[in-house]
DNA sequence: CATGAATGAGCTTTCATTCAT
DNA sequence: CATGAATGAAAGCTCATTCAT
């Protein structure tokens, strides 16, 4: 309980893989131990964002985690210092992801509709592939942003995604099929709420709307009315 | 000792105040406590609101919930039988009161489109004025529905604004300002994903677009925008 | 982790026993609910009394505490809050009974020398008797006072020898025995000093030393030199 | 691999730098190491006194101390087998420090009750520099003697101001101002208890005699306190 | 109808120590 | 001589829940 200095929780560095090699005087031994490190690290890391995705961060428990990825509860705190900063690290690992991802869309400006169209339909796909992105957001926003807020990171990671639609209005506004006074960032909100929102909340829906939302057509549905409302938000003339 | 049936797991069901009076036979005192018992059991579940809410239903301790209503960790278990109970009571009241305020929308359906209007608005304004709405839908979500599973009731609560969006939509139809092909049910979740998902996941986007979207401003514009988006997804011809 | 409100750890109080009786219309039951819940407490403090002055504060285990009371950890948390506040309590429970014997200290004032050594044999007696005094004290000053600090009731206990040894001083400088320029509270110290610390360093001390300072005879004559040293720092002619 | 025996529980006993080259055929790298290594001994132990002598015994970590010394938890298993074994070092240091400070004093046996004074000054000067010399003993004494019990060295320690005490009590005796009867070794525990309790114990006795104790003008007083006191507790003759 | 005491399982975290190079 | 990874036991504390009047 008394500390001397007020310990700052300083979980161990790992040296990135493949950079040890290049440190010179370092045994082949201890470039074998760093990388067994670095996989007991990942696979901590791996369970984690399994557990709590699952669970949400409360419910998601440590132990769960540590057996999940086959090491000890005590790795955990030797790596990530705390459950708490282990959850900001899966935190910013799920948003890199999906950055990294967003990053890889491939859009032609040429065709602003179309590109429009991709861009909902990777999202919608990405939400549909990740259902723990999302489980792990609700339960960050259902804790204030505890920790979100306390990651330095996290405010550095910036959606690619508002960027190309930034590009995408442009270009639609250029030519002639997109209406001006549409902001990126709210565009970018819009196409996140509609997907996000009917998977998120599909449990309650389910049961208030009476009806299984999760059906196969059900989804294919909804993404048509998802791309329909969102392209309509901007176009400046229907489609007939 | 308790005066009725020796219970094991069925926590006390109370007649609603006034009501005991029509039963017969019972004594004034009887009744007086009665009304006793159903205070306690209100303040309960107003404070259960209030903690769920704020911390969701993991993080909503007992003792807290206790605490706030001024009552003991044992009349909790007396009144609603476990934790789990109360919070799915805390859900149903929630989703009635949200169902009793969409009821009593008023809306003339001889202007379409300022009946939508006045739709969204209100959705938009009760999540702002309910925020623990937000939050327990949130944690039941997390929970995959545990809960609202097993609530008889809720399955028999569904939403009036489904329904008054229907005949919204058909007037509209009929007087040829709303397309044809969409439908109620689909309107209105995105009616809610655009100011749920905005409202709730505040925490996190406010990090990862480094804006703050609780400010008077933004709000006010956020509510023009989804009256915008929601009025072009229906419009047959979209405004200049 | 995270709580309501920021929770005053506030354990249960419970009435004095004896004046629960008093209180009119509780049942017979209470009050012997209540008195077991008193003999809970009471058991608790004295089996922490006992850890604590063995082991000190950090190495005085939680659980060698139920153990010992016969109760379970979670009671030391219902009655005490935490192991801190329950150290705090055997801290001021400690002090109130050496406060209390030293009340009972029958002086003569008349005979202002044979006072002093009553005195001087009392609190070294009492040291003997109760060897976990200087325990406890040992360890709280180990931990810098953490404590007693924070404790209410403390401050309030002033030690009842200060003020006996005033009047011991006043009498023997009236009566031309005592120099007039001796404090009381030097003295007190003085006394405490001279028994306490032979008592708590014995074991360094008799390594250092080579030479068992625990054996009968060695009590006693620490006793007699203890006493001749103090009567020597206050008396105005030496004895021969 | 070491490059010695085979070790199982025997910390590493390292020759004192300088005497390194008297072995005979060991290379001059093999000195640097070794010089380098009493290095790291030294820098934990060191860190291990300021840690211990913080917290004591059980609550000072032994990260703390590697973390202080910039070493790691490993060293110390290296050179001092466990946490107890440097416990039991750090304590024998202390006492050698302090043995070789009272070597020091410089006394004239022609002038008794000045050089009485000079040990008195010097012990009370020695405690007011060497803070860290009662924590240990505080920590130590806690513990019932464990570590010092196991210490060979320690018993060979005696302290020189014990010897010291004899000569002049001897001298004062024979030059008339000393009594005759009183033992140098309770001379000493006296002047120690005097000093040693007024600090050790001072977070306590501030708190229940409601008096700073730590005050500038308070120190000063309490030196001529116990200059007095213990003078007086030797003298034949008060002085007028 | 209400109360306060009691319970036991479980949770996060800490710590001294050892393994494997 | 040094390092970082790993270990497992245990500690303090919390929580939902039940007992006994």
């Amino acid at each position: 309980m008394p500390t001397d200095t007020p310990r700052k929780k300083s979980p161990r560095k790992i040296a990135a893989p493949g950079r040890s090699g290049a440190e010179g005087g370092r045994s082949k031994a201890h470039a074998a131990t760093q990388q067994r490190a670095h996989k007991t690290r990942e696979a901590i890391l791996r369970a984690a964002t399994r557990v709590f995705a699952r669970n949400g961060f409360t419910d998601g428990k440590v132990e769960s985690i540590s057996r999940l990825s086959g090491t000890h509860d005590r790795m955990i705190y030797y790596y990530f210092g705390s459950k708490a900063q282990l959850f900001v690290e899966v935190l910013e690992t799920a948003y890199e992801k999906m950055n990294e991802a967003e990053a890889r869309i491939d859009i032609d400006l040429e065709e602003p509709v179309s590109a429009l169209t991709t861009i909902v339909h990777f999202v919608w796909q990405y939400y549909l592939d990740h259902p723990e992105f999302i489980t792990l957001l609700n339960s960050e926003n259902l804790l204030k942003g505890r920790h979100i807020k306390k990651s330095a990171r996290a405010s550095e990671l910036s959606s690619p995604a508002v960027a190309i639609l930034e590009d995408v209005l442009r270009s639609g506004v250029e030519k002639g099929v997109f209406r001006a006074d549409k902001r990126a960032r709210d565009l970018y909100i819009e196409i996140a709420a509609l997907g996000y929102f009917y998977l998120s909340n599909h449990y309650t829906l389910s049961v208030f709307l009476n009806a299984d939302l999760r059906g196969k057509g059900e989804l294919d549905h909804w993404k048509s009315v998802i791309t329909d409302t969102v392209l309509r938000s901007v176009l400046l003339k229907l489609p007939t």
